[in-house]
DNA sequence: TATGAATGAGCTTTCATTCAT
DNA sequence: AATGAATGAAAGCTCATTCAT
């Protein structure tokens, strides 16, 4: 039995509830929002699908648009978290560059929902985004990770082309974020599903010839 | 009195008058929708910034969704038209194959509108495109342009790698798709403008750079 | 049968129909702020009061601060419209101020929701008066009149005192508004109905003493 | 340690500190009522303007209307006590009068949101002052003393027309009033801001002339 | 005596759509 | 072919109040 606050709950036990609470509501707006766009997504519904009320969510995050925000600022700060972990240090360069790539692969596979609402800020000229403190100051070690595999790869004569990392990053992205988040229209259009799961390991290998192709061969196409 | 199509127009004349207007309401949905996604978009917001009014929103379309719908059409079928204009045949394999991309670059940078549609439709899991006979039938003569540069590659050795033309197509639309559509949270994040004139050229010849290293590197990597 | 339009309305009957819709709403508006303030007063009983629903409040109106206005506005207007049946021309001075006094006696006192929505909109530092146009722009041709009493009074010596029109206005004003807008809480703390019928002829021959009183007295006090 | 009530608090201490919490609360109260009005007012923004909290406004008070009841009762009886403050005793009657007149004038043009809060409660007619034991019962010492010094007036032969003292005391309180109470839409209406220091003395001497030119003008105008 | 968390009820407003010619 | 007026349904939000210690 998941008790809650039957009969008698101590502080911190309130407390607890309150932020399960809390997380439930963000569990499900990610869901909605992802779903449905920022308009199209409905409070109603939101709080409908939770076991408290729609009073509860303004109560804890005061509105619809911050409720997105904090949405948005949650996505963001797992993503983060799980970026942290890429651990290349004994992979020769271009072995590590090809790592970053596939956990960045896994990562937005795994994570259609992110991307929706990556896409959805987007539409929304990120409005949001440069209105939140925590999500403008967001710290970006993907990049230092990327440029410390960049410059060994230049010291030892893998990589010969100068590359930034920024440019890596983006390269990746692009390639993960389009395969998973424009696959409606690109299946409908073209005829293939990208995230088909027989075509996983041809695209997620080729990512990383992509990326290592293009640092390899260097300022003489 | 101010005529125009007050009391003595011409069957043909009146059809032009339709035309137009019909035109001008795409005009501005497209614009309206791109900018707001599906839901955030307001009929009486397109009606207003119209010369007409919103009941001929639906005397001509019916309602918001079939608009929303004429809006993808029609803008899919323009795209299209653009993509028929490339003419690569006296270029040999890899200026062919790098001139498509920066086609496709070229494109994507003049037209944000269009992508935003494609944002939101991703959004809708595509549901309309599918929906609409006409844009489930859509030729994709771009394909069949790439597949027949690689054909030419493959057999002349200048393209030592099998790639196949709709993955061309795919790692050039990432590239350009990614570029324009998520500059807002890139931007925002990671403190760089990918659409900032500056560095134009310096992403435009980056991306030949990674087909031709991508097609030129083949197998041994 | 009032009809309206039952069947088949023609076009200028629609028009008037819509103008008594309008109508009914400022009428039924009218008495619901007056007597619950601005905050108080709820659109949907104003609505309910009505023949139409509340979304034709919206329609006709704009939002509920806007009905306020709308309701002020007219009020204001339907006021003037009554100072300017004023005819003191074949009066002596005196009389003519006394009548003039009367006259704003007899008005506020059949008007006592006029005098609430001042109240009110005091209580709201006349932001919604200074808004609008129409009521920064309401001639006062009350003003007018009175100064052409006094300087008539004064020419043939009855008004001993020199007096502002503005001034005797004001004093007017005051001793009938307050009789009607206070009434409540003087009733209660001073044990005297101010409006009381009985009453009624006392306090009107007050208000003309009072005024002739102070114009005929001057400078010597 | 910051003591005040912490750990060990004597009991009169504790009753001095609810005392000063009820007696914040009546403060903000007071001008949040008085200037929102009953209904405008929110228990919310009183409760954020304390160093208490909105809990506390139930546990002291009750509820949102027996909070706006203490804060009439309050205001009136601080009225009250001021009034009894006049000492005339050794004035003439004509300047005794116009003395009353002015610490009326005095003390209305100071307690602006006393007026705002009668203003108030007249439009929500009297309820509320009417229920409350304690303001129904204020007893009114000004009127005795305008008698008393009418009384010395007439006998003296300096008043000449009969006057009563609640009328002379309606009077006195409609100028007051009114040019406090209505100052915005008369301004805006009007043009003149009757609560302009400039003007001060003007209307101040003006409320004087007027009591003492009605008094001393009797019964044969 | 004191209080943070929670909440039912109801508020103003908006939106896509259709009516009636 | 064209249209101004009307509207049901539901959206986001707020408010005074009480619960549970």
């Amino acid at each position: 039995m998941p008790a809650s606050r039957a009969v008698s709950a101590t502080e911190p036990e309130r407390q607890r509830d309150a932020e399960r609470t809390r997380a439930e509501i963000l569990d499900v707006a990610t869901r909605e929002f992802a779903h449905q766009g920022y308009a199209g997504a409905r409070v109603d519904e939101i709080a409908a699908r939770t076991r408290t009320t729609k009073r509860m969510i303004y109560y804890y995050f005061g509105g619809k648009e911050r409720l997105y925000v904090a949405v948005l600022e949650r996505a963001y700060t797992m993503i983060r978290q799980a970026e942290q972990q890429a651990d290349v240090a004994d992979l020769d360069p271009a072995a590590a560059i090809r790592r970053i790539a596939e956990l960045t692969f896994d990562h937005h596979e795994a994570n259609p929902d992110f991307l929706r609402l990556v896409s959805i800020e987007n539409i929304h000229r990120g409005e949001h985004i440069a209105r939140s403190e925590t999500l403008r100051n967001l710290n970006t070690p993907a990049i230092d990770l990327i440029a410390s595999i960049l410059e060994r790869g230049r010291r030892d004569g893998t990589f010969t082309r100068d590359v930034d990392a920024l440019d890596v990053h983006m390269l990746v992205s692009s390639f993960c974020v389009f395969r998973v988040a424009n696959r409606h229209t690109f299946g409908t259009i073209f005829g293939r599903d990208l995230v088909d799961p027989a075509m996983r390991e041809h695209y997620r290998t080729m990512l990383g010839d992509l990326v290592v192709s293009y640092l390899t061969r260097g300022e003489a196409s």
